[in-house]
DNA sequence: ATAATAAGTGAGTAATTACTCACTTATTAT
DNA sequence: ATAATAAGTGAGTAATTACTCACTTATTAT
């Protein structure tokens, strides 16, 4: 409780007053890239400092702790980019589309590829702490069970009603999906296993196929 | 190269000689435990001195360097149970089983994750440190490649020869069942989401079920 | 123009880090 | 039994860590 007003209060602080330094923002970009390369712990402060080109008091002087840093840096991402995105996502992709499942797959797996290959890095880190660190894995979790998990179960449902799924529990079709593309997104973005030698677009099309209709032939 | 070279003198001197001492196995239990509960960067050698009664020359004795000791944790498990393993689980499905594809999967799902549910702490380990340590991950990777990933090409071609199995790329193919059995050992075993109100059994069969036929009805 | 506040600095600090080394104790080979 | 070797110890060390604080410099409000 009092965790959430924190960093409630460091997101505000991040947006609303939005009047970054320029240090400020070199201390963020910094240690974005940092942390998403070599991970938060083996990222010491006097490191980010030096590569900001920055006193490393600064960096204490607008965030206190390195813990707080890191949170700068994930919590807006996370907490604002997501939820706005989901409802963007999924108004807008079901709206558009009445179609089929498989359209609607399709257009959230093409909208998140987008979002996470601009997000690369802070990605990177979310996928690397979230393992790491206990503590931001029980902050996180919940989070992204409350915003994504529910909505996309939401769906199933509909599509389920429409008789367009199989009759296994909507949060099992759920998770499949979800381990499914995440896992395809975390060994493309942070293990960077290139499958050089298939495009993207095949990719894809590989993966909803795979999704809608399996290994088996007919 | 030379890199290898002191990587199999480790597993060697482990396994052969064999003769570790009562501190030694300490030591190593202790570490096991901790990585995979705190992370490697996250834990101390002073730390696991402590723990482990013993020390903390002892350990810098028998390992050498902290990174050292992180490698005599997880390369005999790799490079001596993977293997093995592999070529168990590989010879003796193909042979008693020479079902369809679909029992050949379920043979492969059970065995791995008995022999992850016999590991976990080690498999924590390696999953963290897969995504937070480039060296391992470089020395690992084209290890699970040439010892797992091949195997598995071989008996999805001969599926494919039989007409089991749908016509795009093996290596797409494998690298998709992969990535959905790899992310439920994850999310199961690394990030700890449990799935209370259903029975492993029925998981098992829901995540073959979906392997199989994938989401869409009929 | 001036006062008040915020941003920025860098030397300094206590704690911790991985690791060493001279030494003692246990184990093995003879 | 004795010598040789290996296992074990813990105080000590240089380097690094996250963080502080007295101070200077820039920005804002009046």
């Amino acid at each position: 409780m009092s965790d959430d007003k924190l960093l409630d209060a460091i997101i505000a602080q991040t947006k609303l007053t939005k009047k970054q330094t320029d240090k400020q923002q070199k201390i963020v970009e910094t240690a974005i890239k940092l942390f998403a390369e070599k991970g938060y712990a083996n990222t010491s402060t006097s490191e980010i400092a030096k590569a900001a080109m920055v006193a490393e008091g600064t960096i204490f002087r607008h965030y206190g702790t390195k813990d707080n840093l890191l949170l700068s840096v994930i919590l807006p991402f996370i907490k604002d980019s997501i939820p706005t995105m989901a409802e963007e996502v999924f108004t807008e992709i079901m709206s558009k589309n009445v179609g089929c499942f498989e359209d609607f797959l399709r257009a959230l797996l093409k909208n998140r590829l987008h979002f996470i290959n601009e997000n690369r890095e802070i990605f990177q880190i979310v996928v690397k702490e979230l393992l790491y660190n206990d503590e931001l894995r029980k902050e996180l979790l919940p989070f992204f069970a409350d915003n994504i998990l529910h909505r996309i179960t939401k769906v199933i449902n509909t599509y389920k009603d429409r008789g367009e799924l199989i009759d296994i529990p909507s949060h099992t079709i759920q998770r499949m999906i979800f381990t499914l593309i995440g896992g395809y997104f975390v060994s493309r973005f942070v293990l960077q296993l290139d499958n050089c030698d298939i495009d993207e677009e095949a990719e894809i099309e590989n993966l909803i196929r795979f999704i809608m209709d399996g290994l088996r032939k007919q």
